[in-house]
DNA sequence: TTGACAAACGGACACCTGTCCACTAAAATG
DNA sequence: CATTTTAGTGGACAGGTGTCCGTTTGTCAA
């Protein structure tokens, strides 16, 4: 019976790449434990698949490599991660969760001096842009292979989705750009680019540079303000 | 002779969505020959096919079954097509083609009624939503599962970049929107909400209509227009 | 017609992903 | 410490994709 309760559900968050930090915040109280012996294999699994990537490319490395890479039974490996997605949104996780805060921090800076919503917007997509630029692989990979249910999106997606949500609800604010929009579909549309398979197709299918990219996108976005004149920023 | 001739080359095109008249345009000439069986068989794989995901839905459909109730080989269903998303666009060919032509034949009576080149788009983007709502499965299977070389995109895709930037040069023309713009990769922008599996992730994972969609489309382009005013379309 | 040859055929097979389940061992309990 | 509970383990296996290759068959030319 039922040995695995928890744990499942467990990685279902992190199949969704939450970090332990976000997955505290949104979930201050879920079912505990991970036995010492599940986590060591986590690393030993986690530092194998780095080393495998690195060595071989992600798209050439299959589970069972990493399984044996790592000494573990392939039901082993399957427990911890669900498909290879989550194993590479896990692999991302530090560096995401340092992305985060540096994008926090900035954003509040930027407030601090009192710089325009919409231009702490345009930071934030060529960020994105270029976090997009280091972690191609990994982010196809993981967009590819996690499944969504009807209603729920990917961590990742979230967070990106409520920030530019909350910069566009700013700039309303501050009267920079019109109120009677759906922000919440705009935020999308800026965003749909930057969807990891959309990005890939833009840089390598269409030959952009992420430099392109960004410059076109923060073009639009500056015609979200108002008056409709060309941004300063 | 000939009737079916090129055909094997054609199915590399086909692959990639295009209709005849694309195709001619494109390759005025190739390689021919499609032997009668094959064609038979071709045919037969098709309306299995067609049959099979009516009936279960794309997704639940494998490639056996297909090969199965069309009574031919693994081997021969996968000479025919490479995959699963080259089928699906098979079968989409008819509706593809009718689709570019009605579009064609709208956009001719606009630009005759002396209709601007952004709402032109608009309305472009509105039916390409429709379109894409009409054949969600089989465009998420097609986009999954074909491959790109660098360099290369489908067909389909090909096509409705080529109608945006077109009417993006027109509208620049008309001087409605200011000349200094990167229009390719503004149309991959516009564009990229509409990408199966993005568009599907609007629809399904967020759950907004393919009004909402559009609407926040046509606001997009709207903003556009040198003035910045509001579109009157 | 007939012979030759390329195109087409079909099913066995190699490879991967993900699941299942009988067994093991960590941790909680008394 | 002994016992019970339950998470964790690993490998066999089911299911699907796509390839390979020996055999068959349409087509063309003589």
């Amino acid at each position: 019976m039922i040995a695995i309760a928890g744990r499942r559900f467990m990685s279902t968050l992190e199949l969704f790449g939450m970090n332990d930090l976000t997955l505290t915040i949104l979930n201050p109280d879920l079912p505990r434990h991970e036995r010492c012996d599940a986590q060591a294999n986590r690393e030993r699994i986690l530092s194998a698949a780095a080393q495998l990537f690195a060595a071989q490319g992600v798209s050439a490395v299959n589970m069972a490599d990493i399984s044996k890479a790592a000494k573990v039974g392939q039901g082993t490996l399957y427990r911890r991660f669900a498909n290879k997605g989550e194993l590479c949104l896990a692999l991302m996780d530090h560096q995401m969760a340092t992305f985060q805060a540096q994008v926090l921090a900035q954003l509040g800076r930027m407030t601090q001096d009192h710089t325009a919503k919409l231009a702490q917007l345009q930071w934030f997509l060529d960020a994105l842009i270029h976090f997009n630029e280091m972690h191609t692989p990994l982010l196809c990979e993981a967009s590819q292979s996690i499944y969504f249910a009807p209603g729920t999106r990917p961590a990742p997606y979230i967070w990106q989705h409520m920030t530019v949500m909350g910069l566009l609800r700013g700039a309303v604010a501050t009267n920079e750009i019109a109120p009677d929009q759906d922000l919440p579909m705009l935020a999308d549309a800026i965003l749909a680019p930057l969807q990891p398979a959309v990005f890939r197709l833009l840089r390598d299918g269409n030959g952009y540079t992420p430099e392109r990219i960004s410059a076109t996108l923060q073009g639009l976005v500056g015609r979200l303000r108002k008056n409709g004149t060309l941004p300063t920023w």
